[in-house]
DNA sequence: TCAAAAGTGTTACTATTACACCCATGA
DNA sequence: TCATGGGTGTAATAGTAACACTTTTGA
């Protein structure tokens, strides 16, 4: 994980927080059809890493991740999944921990808390790419946009994480999300064609799909409201513009 | 969570276990058409919880997770999948763990180790309910199955755990599960009729199924194999015996 | 030989795929 | 008017559901 601490935060006692245990985030935005991640750069050191943070003592697991997300992102109100806790031995090397601390001129002791062993509760976010306002920890210099297809080497296990968000993000698709008529919405503007709709939907799969039976299907499942088409674009017919009826979805997290 | 607790490890340190984490499970066997799960009883109390345990320093979570089902089961092997992370602040009620750790003969200090706050990861397995020899922890009288349609009252918030688990458990039936040829072999005896795998799934489910296409269905996925037909039950026709083909699986757990 | 339960065949229905065709637009 | 891209229609296919019919067995 990486960190949202103040000073006083990165004491030796990280009191504050549920000790071993951080969340990590790999949060989804799309932009000229890539999917792209928040990742953060940390200070002199070239070591990338997905955005984290800890769970407050009296705070519940999933609130704390709303809290983090909103910290990194500006934005509230997002969709958020849980979908796997991380817990190898393996996956925290303290190493990048000490050199990110260090070139924070931050010298820890050996037991610091922030290079025990952490077991991290791994989420996925959807978020819009246009709204979003990255802010960098106090640990790391930049907060900013990396295409999927892109990724730097990341520390730790984070490339896992992010494989398996993707995995399940996919899998979603076909069922849990089709519930959550809007879990595309922030992906999107809020207005758009059926082809951009498309080509979200064949980045996240990352395969072509047939233009005619993706626009049955997704007229069938009655989500869409079709307006006025204009999209003055090039010299062809105009597209009809969509935007997800507003309804009574339920909530995301569950 | 519950417990596997040798006696010094109820001491107030706890130092073996990383804080603040437990394990959940819910353990899933098919007898006598009903699905069934394990439960521990704790002694003079009346108190009823699913078997737990906690991490070590030196474990992987997903091995310890192995470990202690091996300890409450004796069975390895098992076919084992994380489903969900539970760490709402009210799902810990300090009130039972300390009936049940009075009623053992331990007064514990207020700050003792299980008395705090635990995130907990929940698992579900699958395993055989003639060959599991269900072995109580420390601290509880039994460990014996109760039918998931007749559940006694839970501690903390471990009804919502047995409904995650049962909802992941029938999701994970139409896709997932699918792709593990043998996923259902604990639930059965060796050799089965197709009239008993139904009923497992029916019973899973909690509906039924039509007789032929579900046949079909079965034999189209080419998982199983046919044996001689015998079966000598009543006045009816002897029903084909099938039992999985021995596979290339992937490992269940990932 | 009859009832019960199992295997198989047939038809209907639905969803998806693939392809064709027409429509609207602006250069 | 023509190339481009979008909307809709249609046939082929696959999968499922529903039902009928046949087969086997022990009483």
């Amino acid at each position: 994980m990486s960190h949202q601490l103040s000073p006083e935060e990165v004491s030796p006692a990280g009191v504050d927080f549920l000790p071993g245990l951080a969340l990590d985030f790999v949060i989804f935005g799309f932009h000229q059809n890539q999917l792209k991640i928040l990742l953060l750069e940390y200070r002199n050191t070239g070591l990338f890493a997905l955005p984290g943070g800890f769970i407050r003592q009296n705070e519940n697991l999933n609130d704390a991740a709303r809290r983090v997300l909103a910290e990194r992102t500006s934005l509230t109100d997002i969709f958020l999944e849980q979908f796997y806790t991380f817990g190898d031995l393996a996956r925290y090397d303290v190493a990048p921990m000490r050199a990110i601390m260090e070139a924070k001129g931050i010298t820890p002791t050996d037991n610091h808390w922030l290079l025990r062993r952490f077991v991290s509760v791994g989420y996925y976010a959807l978020i819009d790419f246009t709204k979003a306002v990255p802010i960098p920890d106090s640990l790391s210099d930049t907060c900013t946009w990396y295409e999927l297809t892109a990724l730097p080497t990341l520390i730790q296990d984070h490339r896992l994480i992010v494989q398996k968000a993707l995995e399940t993000l996919r899998a979603d698709l076909d069922q849990k999300l089709t519930g959550f008529n809007q879990w595309a919405a922030p992906l999107l503007s809020d207005i758009f064609t059926m082809a951009d709709l498309q080509r979200l939907y064949e980045t996240i799969l990352g395969q072509p799909l047939h233009r005619s039976s993706f626009q049955r299907k997704m007229l069938s499942l009655g989500i869409l409201e079709r307006l006025d088409k204009k999209y003055g674009g090039g010299a062809h017919k105009a597209p009809y513009l969509y935007r997800f009826k507003t309804d009574t979805n339920p909530g995301p997290i569950e």
